[in-house]
DNA sequence: GCGTAACCCTACGCACGAGTAGGTATGCTC
DNA sequence: GAGCATACCTACTCGTGCGTAGGGTTACGC
């Protein structure tokens, strides 16, 4: 007869995604590098060495945060934009998924997104994830393009889905740091400012620098 | 008569900028945490103490980095957009100077500009900057607004411009990532998707979500 | 009931890098 | 050429935090 531990047995992936939950969240408020193994286990109400067996390194374990959490925001768009629907009502659905993912997440994935952008390991993991949503966007503004008998070149078009892309990233920062702020709306702007923009585009309407 | 010692005396001032140089390019290469004081001090071709008396710590050593890339940069911009040209023309002008300076200075600026994303201490310096720029756009649009006697919320205003400013900050992640890529042409393609949805807007044309 | 695999812990080694103590050489001023 | 400020160095201290060694306990199959 021992004393009753103050801790229960899980199976692993029940205490897998405790761990995850953990680690985003000191992530998120400290900072990769000044988030420590051990707060994480502490937060996670286990011990480190069960971390590391089970999610591996600091580093891996950023990744794996990095992963779930993308793959759920990927998720969220996906559901929402249809792709047999007119490309303004998906690009429509798909900013409001985005943005509305983010405002659920403030602390979570908005915070983690920026960590990743600086310190190189985790670049190319991001680098991936923007890719798939340019070429989601591209394939969008070219499908409607292609509807109107019109075509760009695929650098034009790539660009053009970047900027809209990036301008969304801004502003999911923006909404990370404004609680107050209503996700629809942020997705409403961003629509105004991005489609009316694209949709000039799209009928043929192009900006020229002045000569000289 | 000692051995003439392999190092030259030299006033503060130039070493402080040679400092700066060196700490920008290993800052840029290796991201803050990953940056030791003793490779920027080797870089520079000086002591580690030497670093400590003339610009403090790391963070501030970082600080001042971005202090002062930030203000180039700034100048640049400013040189470029007199206020009293049209907004149309600010604005490509801007861009231009934009997209130029980080062409010229993909490993220094870019990359700085990035990591300061991320951690809390130096995200205070950075929302200064940005703040700056889009209260210039912002300032811009307004402008060009009240020039046709139309209005728009500060808020409204404020995204458009937010917008703007993370869209180009995008691409300008994109150049920095892309050596082959022309800064101009970059900025054609940004003026391309910012001024003709502004434009849209500044004309009164506004997107509208879908009813339910 | 008994072996074995899965869970879980306490306690440490150890490297790395920020920041400092204390001292030396050089040039400038009067 | 004495005095003083400035430029500069070598060689440490010391905290922090990643990752691990080694061992205990509970559940589950048979």
């Amino acid at each position: 007869m021992s004393t009753a531990p103050a801790f229960k047995r899980l199976p692993r992936a029940v205490r897998e995604q405790q761990m995850l939950d953990a680690a985003v969240k000191v992530f998120s408020r400290r900072g990769f590098h000044a988030a420590s193994m051990d707060e994480i286990a502490e937060d996670a109400g286990i011990s480190k060495p069960m971390v590391y067996a089970y999610l591996g390194t600091k580093e891996e374990l950023f990744v794996a945060c990095l992963h779930r959490e993308g793959t759920r925001m990927m998720q969220a768009i996906a559901g929402a934009a249809a792709p047999d629907l007119p490309a303004d009502e998906r690009l429509w659905r798909g900013l409001k998924a985005f943005f509305g993912f983010v405002g659920a997440h403030r602390d979570g994935w908005a915070v983690l997104y920026r960590q990743a952008r600086g310190e190189q390991p985790f670049a190319g993991e991001l680098a991936t994830m923007r890719a798939r949503l340019v070429e989601v966007v591209a394939g969008m503004l070219d499908h409607a393009l292609r509807a109107e008998g019109r075509e760009i070149t695929a650098v034009d078009l790539e660009v053009v889905a970047y900027a809209l892309v990036g301008a969304s990233e801004s502003l999911a920062d923006w909404l990370a740091d404004h609680p107050e702020a209503d996700p629809e709306k942020t997705a409403t702007r961003m629509m105004n400012v991005a489609w009316l923009g694209a949709g000039q585009l799209l009928h043929g309407v192009t900006w020229r620098p002045p000569a000289g």
